[in-house]
DNA sequence: CTGAAAGCGCTTACAG
DNA sequence: CTGAAAGCGCTTACAG
C-alpha cells in the first residue's frame, strides 16, 4: 500500500500541487486561493487521511522540527526526568524531541551529532563531555542553535543552562561542618565534565574556607561505567577510614551504590556518617533513616532550555548567547 | 556553511555522482569500480569530512535505518532501562532508535505514530496503548515490522515481547498466602492494558484457588497521570481497613507511593505488612526493611526485541509473528 | 569500467 | 486566483 502524494491529491482536487502545498501549509489566504478551493482540498485531504511526507519537506526546506537532545545517559534518572519535561514542553510547540544517550564516550558523542547533523535537526541540546568542541563549533558554524545543559563546555561560545554545581555543593559541605563532622569523604566520578568538576571545587572550596585540610584520601574517583560490585567495594574500603563522619556523593547513582555499601558494614548513618546525596532519587526519601539531597530544579531547567531553543529558531538574526545558572537546593531531610 | 553533497566530491574528483554513490554504498567492486577511482574518490571523502544527506537518501530509498520507539512514559525507570538496552544494541547493529512517551493518551499516540510515519522508520517497536489497533494495523499493511512489548494488544495479529504478568503475580499472591497472609491488597492503575489487566487476574485466580474469598474494597486502582500525593492519601485511606496484612503494588511507582504512605501510618512492614512490589527499582534494595519485588528481565526483553526486528528487517518475505512470553521473577527480600 | 538521467515528494519563485 | 517548473541530495536502472 504505497502512501498518498500531494499529487494523489492534487489530481483528486483537480488543482494543481502548489495549490495543495499553500493550503497544507497554510498559506492559502496569503496567496489568495479562493475559499471554495480550500474546503474542496481540505475536505479531500481528511477524507483520504493524507499526511505530508516530511523526508520530502525536510529535503526541501533544510529544517526538520525535530530538536535532538543528547544525553549521558538516558537510564538515569535525572537526565531521564529532564528529557521527559523537554520532550512534553517542546512537543506543545510543535517540535519533535529525538533523543541518544552517549555514556560518555566521545566517539559516541560525534557519531550522534553526525546522525542528528544528517537528519537535519532543527537545534540541539547537549549535555557534553569533552572531546566534541570542535563538533559543536561546526553546527554553530552552520547557525543551528545549540544548548549545553547541565555542563558547561569551556572553550565553547553557546548557550549553557546549568545548575550551580559549585554553590550546592558547597553550601553541602558547609552543612557538614556546622554539624561538626572533621573528616569528610567526597565520592565522585573519574570524568572530567564540568559539573563534576565544579562539585570536586565546591568541596575543596568549602574545606578551605572553613579551615578544615583537604586530604586527598577522603576523596573515591569511580571509573565511569564500572560495575556496581566494584563500586560497593570501592566505597567500603574507603570506609575502613573510621574517622570519616560524613560524605557528599557527586551523583545519585553513586550515592545509591554508597548506602548499600554502608548496609554492608557497620556503620549507622545519622550516628556515625551524615551523607548527602547530589541529585535527588525516589530511593532516598524512602531511606531509613531519610538522606538529604541536592535538588536541581528539574522544571526550571528544561523550561529554561526550551524557551532559548525557541527564541533562536523564531529569530532571524543570530541571538546573544546566554548563560544561566540556575540554583539547586539542598533539602535537608534530618 | 553550506555543507558537502555528492555533487561537489563528484566535482573534486572528476568523477560522476553515480560513481561516487556506488563508493559511499560499498557497491564499487559489484560495479567494478577501478582501485584507483575507488581510492582517490575515499581520499576525498575522508579529507572533506563529507556526510551523506540522509534525508535525501531516505526520500530515495523510503528508508531511514530508523526504529521508532514508543513507550508509556521515559521518566520511568522500567521504561527508561528497557530503551537504554534497546538503544545499545541497535545502534550495534547500525540502527538508531528514537523515542517517544505516549503518557498513555490514545491521541499522542496515534500522533506519535503517524509522525514516525512521516519520517519513514523502518520498524516500530510500541509500548501500545488500547485504542491505537487500527493505526498499527496500517502500519502491517505497510509492510512495517511493529513489536509490541511490555502489553499485548488483543485483536492485532503482530509481534508481542512481555513478561508473563499473569504468572509473576499469581506466584507473588501465592507466596503471599503460604506466609499465612489473609487479607491481600491489590493497588494497581486505572489503566486498561494488557499488562495491567493480567496482573489483576494473576490475584484474583491466586485468590480464588487458594480459597480466599475476592473483596474488591481490597483493590485500590488508581488513576494514571494522579499527582503524588493524591495517590499516597488514597493509599493511607486503603489501609485504615485494618485488617489488610499483605499488598502487591502493580507498579514501582505506585510502590514507592506506597511505601511513602505506609511510613506515615502506624502499619510495620515486615510484621503487620507483608509487600511486593511489580517492577523492581532501586528504592526496593535500599528500603528498610528490604522489600520484594517482581523483577522482569530486561536484558532479555531487549535482546528479544531487537532481534526480532533485525531477522523481519533482513528477510525479503513475510516472517510468521511471534509471540514471546519471557518468565517474570519473583525475587525475593524477605 | 563509468556516466547521464529519472525520480523520491515536497516548496517556492516566477509567470500569467 | 492558480499552475508549470526547478531544485533539495540522493540511488539506481539503463546504456555504452
Amino acid at each position: 500500500m504505497k502512501s498518498l502524494s500531494i499529487k494523489d491529491i492534487a489530481l483528486k482536487a483537480n488543482v494543481s500541487i502548489t495549490t495543495v502545498s499553500f493550503i497544507i501549509n497554510g498559506k492559502a489566504k496569503e496567496k489568495s486561493i479562493s475559499e471554495a478551493v480550500i474546503k474542496k482540498v481540505e475536505k479531500i485531504i481528511i477524507e483520504s487521511g493524507y499526511k505530508p511526507n516530511q523526508i520530502a519537506r525536510s529535503l526541501r526546506t533544510g529544517n526538520s522540527n525535530i530538536i535532538g537532545l543528547i544525553v549521558e545517559d538516558i537510564s538515569n534518572s535525572f537526565f531521564s526526568k529532564v528529557a521527559r519535561l523537554i520532550e512534553d514542553k517542546a512537543y506543545k510547540k510543535g517540535y519533535k524531541i529525538i533523543y541518544s544517550s552517549t555514556e560518555n564516550s566521545v566517539e559516541k558523542a560525534k557519531e550522534l551529532i553526525n546522525m542528528f547533523k544528517s537528519r537535519k535537526v532543527d537545534a540541539y541540546i547537549i549535555s557534553p563531555v569533552a572531546g566534541i568542541e570542535d563538533d559543536i563549533k561546526l553546527l554553530l558554524n552552520d547557525n543551528k542553535p545549540v544548548i549545553l545543559f547541565d555542563r558547561n563546555l569551556p572553550g565553547v561560545d553557546t548557550n549553557y543552562v546549568g545548575a550551580n554545581h559549585f554553590t550546592a555543593t558547597y553550601q553541602s559541605i558547609e552543612s557538614f561542618i556546622k554539624e561538626g563532622k572533621k573528616n569528610i569523604a567526597l565520592v565522585t566520578t573519574d570524568v572530567s565534565v564540568q559539573q563534576i568538576i565544579e562539585r570536586f571545587d565546591g568541596y575543596k572550596q568549602a574545606l578551605t574556607d572553613f579551615k578544615l585540610p583537604y586530604n586527598e584520601n577522603l576523596v573515591l574517583k569511580i571509573p565511569f561505567g564500572q560495575a556496581e560490585e566494584e563500586t560497593i567495594s570501592n566505597i567500603k574500603e574507603l570506609f575502613k577510614n573510621n574517622k570519616i563522619d560524613a560524605v557528599l556523593f557527586a551523583t545519585n547513582y553513586l550515592a545509591i551504590s554508597g548506602l548499600k555499601a554502608v548496609k554492608q558494614i557497620n556503620k549507622t548513618i545519622g550516628k556515625d556518617l551524615s551523607v548527602i546525596a547530589y541529585d535527588d532519587h525516589e530511593a532516598f526519601e524512602l531511606h531509613t533513616p531519610l538522606i538529604s539531597a541536592v535538588q536541581q530544579p528539574l522544571e526550571e531547567i528544561a523550561e529554561t532550555v526550551i524557551k532559548l531553543i525557541l527564541n533562536q529558531l523564531s529569530s532571524k538574526t543570530k541571538l546573544a548567547n546566554q548563560q544561566v545558572i540556575i540554583p539547586a537546593k539542598l533539602i535537608s531531610r534530618n
